[in-house]
DNA sequence: TACGTTACGGTTGAT
DNA sequence: GAATCAACCGTAACG
């Protein structure tokens, strides 16, 4: 198993550079900002630079998640056969169109919405490539080429890439849209990881268990918290199949160890990259923290007002406040799961995760 | 002193 | 399988 050690900053906490902070400490960030504690406090207290700090927290503030964005992968092809398909024929109507034409029609017939519309440039390499010989007009179908693909914007189709990417036994999987369509919700995560689906766990949110006082290396992988975030979900409505394999073989950044796997063997894990997930930098996450810091129980009820939302069980000391509604309005781009998460949430907050027992 | 912003160097995953 | 690209990360520094 692949060790990272960390690097040490200013305030001489730990971190991974170009990884993000784990869990436990994103969500420590924004309980603390919750508990009405000043960032640069945070900061301090929790080593982790103020500008990480106030990142965090702007993010929590606009998505309602404390979880670091789907690192790595790419953008999903605007360039579908179907659009292509429409380029062609807008071309072959009108040989002297113009490519911003051709994409103001695209937009114009529903073609493309302005979130997949191909830029100028790109429709103009495909009349260049893919249509510049129009007595071959189904070059492009008669080509090898992908299944056709729903001409959805960047969020739609953006599917997280572990969407049932993997299979049971860890093998990789084709990452079908087809499949990740049914069961999967789009890459824009935030929405689906707020903090509400994270509390709960116990388990990470226990000193012991984040400062890695037990093993150095810790046998559960991320992929428990990532299914716990899921289990708030996917339970509650089926739309968040942004399923993360319940074996993956990243366990680079692995979490805390937590008996979470009972949660995830029937719930999805999330879609949050395992990869992007690490409860240790070579060390205890508890380096974290400042030493002698009273991690354990806030005993303070931070339930989303109006949510009528309880967290279970005084184990789950540190209740965060949810966002309110009003402010899932204003996140951007607008995220498909975001606009159902608080009923979805309202449906979960009574769950009770067996995790929480450990 | 507090904090928002941004350059930077890094990781990741799709192509 | 390596290279490229574009997303993301947290830190450090600036204002």
């Amino acid at each position: 198993m692949e060790q990272t050690y960390g690097e040490v900053n200013q305030l001489g906490g730990v971190f991974v550079n170009g990884r993000p902070l784990p869990n436990a400490i994103r969500l420590r960030i924004v309980e603390l900002a919750q508990l009405g504690i000043r960032p640069c406090d945070i900061s301090r207290q929790l080593r982790v630079s103020h500008g990480c700090v106030s990142k965090i927290l702007a993010r929590y503030n606009e998505t309602g998640s404390i979880l670091p964005g789907a690192i790595g992968g790419s953008k999903p092809r605007v360039t579908t056969p179907n659009v292509v398909k429409h380029i062609r024929d807008y071309k072959q109507g009108d040989p002297g169109i113009f490519a911003w034409e051709i994409r103001d029609r695209l937009l114009a017939d529903g073609v493309c919405d302005k979130y997949n519309v191909p830029s100028v440039s790109s429709i103009s390499r495909i009349l260049r490539n893919k249509i510049g010989n129009l007595s071959q007009p189904n070059q492009y179908e008669n080509t090898k080429q992908p299944p056709p693909q729903p001409t959805l914007s960047y969020n739609h189709i953006y599917q997280y890439p572990y969407s049932n990417a993997m299979s049971p036994t860890g093998a990789k999987m084709v990452n079908s849209p087809t499949v990740a369509s049914h069961v999967g919700i789009p890459r824009a995560w935030p929405s689906a990881h707020s903090v509400s689906n994270i509390l709960g766990i116990r388990a990470f949110m226990d000193p012991g268990s984040i400062a890695g006082t037990e093993a150095p290396s810790y046998q559960p992988k991320i992929e428990d918290w990532s299914s716990v975030n899921r289990a708030t979900f996917s339970t509650a409505h089926g739309v968040n199949g942004i399923d993360k394999p319940s074996i993956d073989p990243d366990i680079k950044y692995p979490q805390p160890a937590s008996s979470l796997s009972a949660v995830s063997s029937f719930v999805p894990a999330c879609a949050y990259s395992p990869s992007n997930q690490y409860g240790v930098y070579n060390g205890p996450a508890g380096s974290y923290m400042t030493p002698g810091h009273h991690w354990q129980s806030q005993g303070v009820s931070l339930s989303h007002p109006g949510s009528g939302m309880t967290m279970h069980g005084g184990e789950i000391h540190s209740s965060m406040a949810f966002k309110h509604p009003e402010r899932e309005g204003d996140r951007k781009p607008p995220s498909p799961l975001s606009k159902h998460q608080h009923g979805a949430l309202s449906n979960v907050h009574g769950l009770t995760i067996p995790a929480s027992s450990s």
